[in-house]
DNA sequence: CCGCATCCTGTAAGCGCATACACTAGGCGG
DNA sequence: CCGCCTAGTGTATGCGCTTACAGGATGCGG
């Protein structure tokens, strides 16, 4: 009934288990022959050695770990949204990049996002099993990454450094903003810039907004201290800070540099339905390159972040620091790219990959 | 320098290393202010229980696991192509319904594409380490999960029910097509339907094929043998075959069924440079659902499958027997869904959810 | 023929935890 | 005051594997 050990094979391969351990450990110091037996006798049994017993024993798991926040409303699932490419957020492509690079390093990968059972649970399921792992920002308390990390390797994705002797990883927001609106400035010659914001207490979405207003003083614009407006993040909130804008401001601005693509989003709608054209009256620019904003009319102009590869960096931190525990904590910064479609006031880009004779 | 184990705790807390371990096993076993010393004592120390050991002692490990095939090319993985939501395949889709439901039944989610080191790595990193596991059709040989499956639960995703005894999941690829072929016959008083197949060694796409064949059946059409033309389901592949049957046969039929939604894009592709427009011409039809059918023009008509609910179900199943481990096999099959786009010559759809004031 | 290095294999000691079982201290009815 | 039950805790064992370490062969030079 039981699952055949070591000691089954063994047994019936009339070797010791410290022979059956080498045949998978270090095939080369067990005879050929031993070890075909050896082999045999595994395959015939159903062998198959537990990962826990050998974790124990090695003190090593060979899986990495990666705990994001549930961003999905379990509530809101019904099939039409659940299939939506809207849907595919951040975390599903730092997944993607994180299973890839992990798999070339020979690990696995363990993925949970936290949310029930407290602390104790994310804890308890991920940082137990895994040799190492990557965070996104603000998944688990401070406190608890900090006694974790105490024990193996972390890595936080995005967001500010919380622990400063852990390994780092962020993208250029405040670079690529800069470039973003540098652009709308320099090659469409807008002036007037409003930006719409994130909360308070998104690192990511202040560092754009420095970016901003980098740019704006690189141009000799005014420099603005505040957003123009804000939001938390959704398309709904785009919306109602647009509008809230609009009403604000007599005059609506040339120009429109959203902290999300999310929230671009919702600022075409609200722009729309006010009357005012994209980008003739008023261009649009988001951040993030989410897929959505490709399928939108007009298409949306955003700074891309190069998700995949914030996986990919990951792991790859991850392993270096395996390999070497006492190195000093590295911070790495992606570099993001510009996506120029429509919203901005660009001609309609090429025709990209997939759709070349579809368009 | 070594991680804290109940050992540490439990001697600074000045209890038995056994209540240690009750405190987080069965907490109502323990005094309440043993409880609280020894929690405290933990989060000093920094103590992370190790889930290897609790694996091993308690031959459970509350991950579940899934293996799917790599069907992205590393090779060709510039960026732009990285963050391409026609990469948004199949597997990805599975895995956030398993990793949505996995933690609904508090389990976390061990990920593994089949690839390097032979089967043994995928065998020995998942299966060693998990409680039981889902496993994409032709992921892992059927040799290899015959002896797996004696050991914990496996549940097969798509394919053919290749052992038998193996819980089982899949779509109604039959039902569906017949749908989609009798909504072409019947709906759009199309006749000369065209299929363009799968490779013979798919189920799936078999399975699809029949279902046209019952649906010429049913409307008295003549019941082709096999499909008029095949393509291993790539974009390029429906290109080639969509060109090869077009020369084949002098006059282009009514409408293309297609085995997937890939080859469906090719075969746009290939008909708009024959000059033969979609849908008036000739109808395309495919299957699958990919995010990438609706962005093209014309939009694609097409069967969705429930792929986040696959994964959804494929937990599902896998709780319950763990629960049951001697219950008889089960083999769910899971609906279907018609979405009718512009491509079978059905009006545009309305405006689908968040592009509402955007299209 | 002996000593010693080389190769292969066995012995045994954990790895960190769960848990059956034994045990102690009280509480309670008789 | 005794037996018995319950709650709380400790003792001891084992989960299945890795890995020093310790041999037993074997081959070689001396």
């Amino acid at each position: 009934m039981g699952a055949p050990t070591v000691y089954d094979v063994a047994k019936r391969a009339q070797v010791s288990i410290a022979t059956v351990s080498r045949v998978y450990r270090n095939p080369d110091t067990v005879r050929s022959q031993t070890r075909d037996r050896v082999l045999a006798v595994a395959r015939e049994l159903g062998y198959v050695p537990s990962g826990n017993a050998r974790g124990l024993a090695s003190r090593s798991t060979g899986v990495l770990g990666l705990c994001f926040p549930d961003y999905a409303d379990p509530e809101v699932e019904d099939d039409g949204a659940a299939d939506d490419p809207e849907q595919m957020l951040y975390a599903d492509e730092i997944t993607r990049g994180m299973e890839r690079a992990a798999r070339r390093h020979g690990y696995a990968l363990l993925i949970a996002a936290s949310l029930a059972g407290g602390p104790e649970s994310l804890v308890a399921k991920v940082a137990g099993r895994v040799d190492g792992f990557a965070v996104l920002a603000r998944t688990v308390p401070t406190e608890d990454l900090e006694i974790i990390s105490r024990r193996l390797p972390v890595v936080m994705i995005a967001g500010p450094r919380e622990i400063d002797h852990l390994d780092h990883l962020e993208v250029a927001n405040a670079d690529g903003e800069y470039e973003m609106a540098t652009h709308l400035i320099r090659d469409h010659g807008l002036r007037r810039l409003a930006f719409l914001g994130g909360t308070t207490d998104s690192p990511d979405a202040e560092a754009r907004f420095h970016g901003f207003q980098r740019a704006c003083a690189a141009a000799g614009l005014a420099v603005p201290d505040e957003p123009d407006t804000r939001g938390n993040f959704t398309q709904a909130d785009g919306r109602a800070a647009t509008d809230r804008l609009l009403q604000r401001v007599g005059q609506p601005p040339e120009a429109m540099v959203c902290a999300n693509d999310q929230m671009a989003l919702g600022a075409l709608q609200a722009l729309e339905r006010q009357g005012l054209r994209v980008p003739q009256d008023v261009a649009v620019v988001g951040f993030d390159g989410i897929p959505l904003g490709r399928m939108v009319r007009p298409s949306l102009t955003t700074v891309t972040q190069p998700m995949r590869k914030l996986g990919e960096a990951a792991v790859d931190l991850l392993v270096e620091r395996l390999g070497e525990p006492n190195r000093s904590p590295r911070s790495m910064l992606l570099p993001v790219t510009q996506t120029r479609r429509e919203s901005c006031g660009c001609p309609s880009p090429a025709p990209e990959a997939g759709l070349s004779r579809l368009g």
